[in-house]
DNA sequence: TGGACTGTGAAGGTTTTGCTTCACACCTGT
DNA sequence: ACAGGTGTGAAGCAAAACCTTCACAGTCCA
């Protein structure tokens, strides 16, 4: 696979013709098709079938087209993003989804003390993590607890606690079991019930397996909490405000404790800033800006390409 | 720039050695270098310098990298999709971030009735969805009205209210004039006010700039809102219960009408699966879809990659 | 100050890529 | 049936990609 014969595969895809693509590219048909065929012969696909007058794409076809733009477009971007902004260096950052909305605030106090820095952030499932920070998929990881081969510094002590709606039957009326909490539907983020998790942990240590229902984000699940169609576990200090409101009911349960850890690859591995940013992960200043409310930024300062695969198949 | 140039480099990135990456490929250190070489004469950077006993990527290197790694993740993707799953076909679907959330249902629904095909949602700004859609990076567009060349249906017509917390001075208090409205802070999803909304509309309209705020999800923005912090505009339905349960309250102010369109490519350009979901949005079944409740799914559906770039640089 | 090590670059050879031309199979519409 | 179109594959050739070997310039350490 080159990116010549994916250039040339897009290029059919999208006229639909070789012909067509051929004159686009300047070349002859002949060299187009056997472009393709080089790709035809790797993949085993036939990619495309001769239809009437022209041709149409099989669904290896259409898939590989879709991947293959998404590859020649990050070429572009590489390509873009090496020649300016020389002096600025990227930092990728993953973290799991409930450290998410805290990282942001975070990573906005660093990039403003840190000029020739540039975080981007992404989010993974938290089994994930470990492993794209040893393929270097990611220069930092917020929230995990270091794996091997990886150096953590824990940054900040959290809790969890177990929300419902305001007019939830349970709400506020006495001391539950975890029996209890488990025969309510357990309400998540887009992953699921991540089983690296302190709530995973408690499900595991009371050997319980409620109904989960996964919503497309954190935010999401919260708000069906509060609608009542269950029981969300949501950081502490992040629904202060929105228990106070009265929108969403603590349970009167055991809140479970988690630690919070910013990681980086160990010894020479990690770059100067991953090491600077795990610094400040660690200072009062970084502190106050997880814990401290969600804050409106000017706009243009999100860059957001979010991407949401809706997912059929066996479960996992 | 090849995928063996980047291949080599990205090793040589990861072991912070020529010599130990040679050694990983089974080839001459000369012959990494020199693939380096021919990324570095044509991207005109030196994407690393020696330091020392090994070397240290330039800022630029490091962007490189990451693309790189990405790119030949991609690739590995893209071969191993192809293989898999013949049968199935990719139906890439792009929305604005307030069609984002009715979507999901929208799209389940599909995909439950539709089992060859595999749905997939990005989120986008408004204002690229139709060039990305010409440019075949999706096959269908939900919400934007068509452009040029684009074959559009309209499927729903929606109703944007202004919203702001349960204790605000204005909540319901007496009719308000746009001037009004303009100042209050508007809170917006992640890529601020798109020129291309209802809400854009009106402030052009009126001659009116507030202040606006952004925040990472439409979910933060409500919330925000429902803190105090300013306006949001939110579909009517969609908030309806929480306006209900009087988390938010709707200010006296003419709504604004909108209506979401499923955009395919025009004529032959698009795919069957896509004009098949254009005709499935304008179906009850849809629209039942998108207005009922947001549902938790079973575990294991969604596989999101949320990818979010702070942002820094001039505005824009 | 050597010696060991690391990365670079030129020279040279082999393999592969990428192109064209040509022959051919297949479909379509008259 | 036939011409006009489309995509495929073999043959052949020029260009490049890719590798190795070798010479050389820095850096580190005893």
């Amino acid at each position: 696979m080159t990116l010549h014969q994916l250039e040339c595969f897009v290029l059919v895809a999208r006229l639909g013709s070789v012909r067509q693509a051929a004159e686009r590219l300047g070349i002859s048909v002949s060299a187009v098709s056997q472009a393709v065929a080089g790709l035809r012969h790797e993949l085993d696909d036939a990619l495309y079938v001769r239809s009437g007058n022209g041709i149409a794409l099989t669904p290896g076809g259409g898939r590989l087209a879709a991947r293959a733009v998404e590859i020649l477009g990050l070429t572009q971007q590489a390509r873009q993003e090496v020649r300016e902004q020389r002096s600025v260096s990227v930092l990728r950052v993953i973290v799991g989804v409930r450290v998410a909305e805290a990282a942001g605030a975070l990573l906005e106090a660093f990039a403003a003390r840190n000029p020739h820095v540039e975080p981007e952030l992404t989010v993974e499932p938290v089994a994930l993590v470990a492993e794209l920070l040893r393929d270097r998929r990611a220069d930092v990881a917020l929230g995990a607890a270091p794996g091997e081969g990886c150096d953590g510094q824990a940054f900040l002590r959290y809790q969890l606690v177990a929300v419902v709606g305001r007019d939830h039957r349970w709400a506020g009326e006495r001391t539950l079991g975890p029996g209890q909490l488990a025969r309510l539907p357990w309400l998540t983020g887009p992953f699921g019930l991540e089983s690296a998790t302190p709530e995973a942990r408690f499900l595991r240590r009371h050997d319980l397996s409620p109904t989960v229902l996964t919503y497309p984000s954190q935010a999401a699940a919260l708000d069906a909490a509060a609608a009542g169609h269950g029981l969300a576990w949501a950081v502490g200090h992040s629904v202060r405000r929105r228990l106070e409101r009265g929108e969403l009911t603590a349970l009167r349960a055991p809140p479970l404790d988690g630690l919070w850890h910013a990681v980086t690859l160990a010894g020479e591995s990690a770059s100067a800033p991953a090491r600077a940013l795990q610094r400040f992960a660690t200072t009062p200043l970084a502190t106050q800006a997880v814990l401290g409310q969600a804050r409106g930024l000017p706009p243009g300062r999100y860059r957001p390409a979010v991407h949401v695969t809706l997912w059929r198949g066996a479960g996992a």
